[in-house]
DNA sequence: GCTGTTATACTAACATACCAGTTTAACCAA
DNA sequence: TTGGTTAAACTGGTATGTTAGTATAACAGC
């Protein structure tokens, strides 16, 4: 899977303070919704809860908000300078994304990641991009191929100029895009939202960069077998290539066993 | 709007109160939680809120609520009789799960069907189904046929008291043994989610019982398939079992246009 | 110093009041 | 009858007060 945005997202919660917010454009692929959040486009108004809402979850999945952070209504109320009401409501959200943990009448905290969970989003990611595999190679054609290719080589120039989180995106955007290409647009919600949930893990990850050669060459070789239609050499690529995340995760676990639950 | 809040609706809120609730006996497998709702085990107290969400999750899935019903805060408050703000926040849940419209200063209705939701809700179980089924051949076993076995013998028995419920259960279960069999747990939050989603539609097919019996075939190929350890065939299986779905949605779809949106 | 108790300072859940939009229907004019 | 205007009846969003339960620190007894 893919690599990381560290270092940016460190870098990020000092200008969070200022009027220009590189975070929003750097996390702009983690900003849209997931599939169950973005039921809220039928609110066309845009309320103080989802504010709220948005700014806590873009700092927790940064990890400007380590896990264990302590969080209270009336101090983030105060913060905003708003009631405690909408942050309540943005705190419910937040808790059934399973960002936040929140018990009656004790402060409320931010999730760690969970094991179980990580596992869960891989293990569905992974069933996920196979089927895509399967109906991407009925549909594939040259089309196909050119539009995988254009993306395929901004990822080479992106990280040619050492911008691993413009890669990221791009990574990210690769894989959305063969689900689109494959006709599988019901996949996209759901797989970004397993994404989330396992790539603000990865912004812990240090030796991210030294892969981002493999998977280079892994996008090449999937691209490579969706032209030749070649069903099974597809999937087996998407294993090798999903089977990355473990390695991170257990690197994190071990280096940074605090912020697990 | 366009239909009745009223109706059946009523009599369920007699029951409610009795001790005997036979809506809550038929949709018992409904109601048990989903993927994003069962973070709230957490929260080992039962509160309001929970109470009156569980009510009318169970409601609109049971459709004693039916599609396009309007929901006003202040009114189900007072039927509940307790203040607005628990009924908001459920309100919110079922908003997040995509069973209420929830728009600022306008009436909340109960969601209709979508095509795109079923469709997806269908790709992701197909996906994960699939996935499931190879890593069951791996370790299936004598046991494990046997504790499948047995559930399918319920799965009849049910059908020869002619207790369709009992055998809807008996079928939701059955799916989900495969995955605990199969070692793969981390499937079944999400399958059942996806269940939810498209399981409300069934209950307005008529012409379910007469596919059982190929349903059963079906389970009884595939716990063949699954001692044979004959991947090729438990996936497709898998498929066509699947498949039925199609044909029910394009039922119901022609029959109540209407609660499609 | 250690332990059990108690008082206090928190917490989120819940109730109530108000506000700003939306919908609806009554109404008047053509 | 029809089309446009307006006012009243709603809607959910927000603010604030109250309550019950929890954690913590001060403290009394040993």
């Amino acid at each position: 899977m893919s690599m990381p945005e560290l270092g940016i997202s460190v870098l990020m919660s000092q200008f969070r303070c200022n009027e220009v917010i590189p975070s929003k454009q750097h996390f702009l692929w983690l900003s849209t919704v997931g599939p169950m959040e973005n039921l809220k486009i039928d609110r066309e108004r845009r309320t103080t809860t989802d504010q709220v809402f948005e700014d806590l979850r873009d700092d927790i999945l940064s990890l400007a908000l380590l896990p264990g952070a302590k969080m209270s209504e009336a101090e983030v109320a105060a913060r905003f300078g708003i009631s405690r009401q909408p942050v309540r409501d943005a705190f419910n959200r937040l808790g059934h994304l399973g960002l936040l943990k929140i018990r009656p009448q004790r402060a409320t905290v931010v999730r760690g990641f969970s094991i179980e969970k990580i596992a869960e989003a891989r293990f569905i990611r992974l069933a996920l991009e196979l089927e895509v595999m399967k109906q991407a190679c009925n549909v594939w054609d040259q089309k196909c191929s050119d539009s995988a290719m254009r993306n395929l080589e901004e990822q080479k120039a992106a990280i040619d100029a050492e911008t691993l989180d413009r890669f990221h995106t791009l990574d990210f955007q690769f894989h959305l895009l063969i689900c689109e290409l494959g006709g599988c647009h019901h996949a996209i919600d759901t797989i970004m939202s397993c994404r989330q949930k396992t790539d603000r893990l990865c912004v812990l990850s240090f030796n991210r960069d030294k892969e981002v050669d493999s998977v280079i060459e892994e996008h090449h070789q999937l691209i490579a077998a969706l032209n030749e239609r070649d069903e099974a050499k597809a999937t087996d690529i998407i294993r090798t290539h999903l089977g990355r995340l473990d390695s991170v995760v257990a690197e994190i676990q071990s280096k940074h066993a605090e912020y697990f639950e």
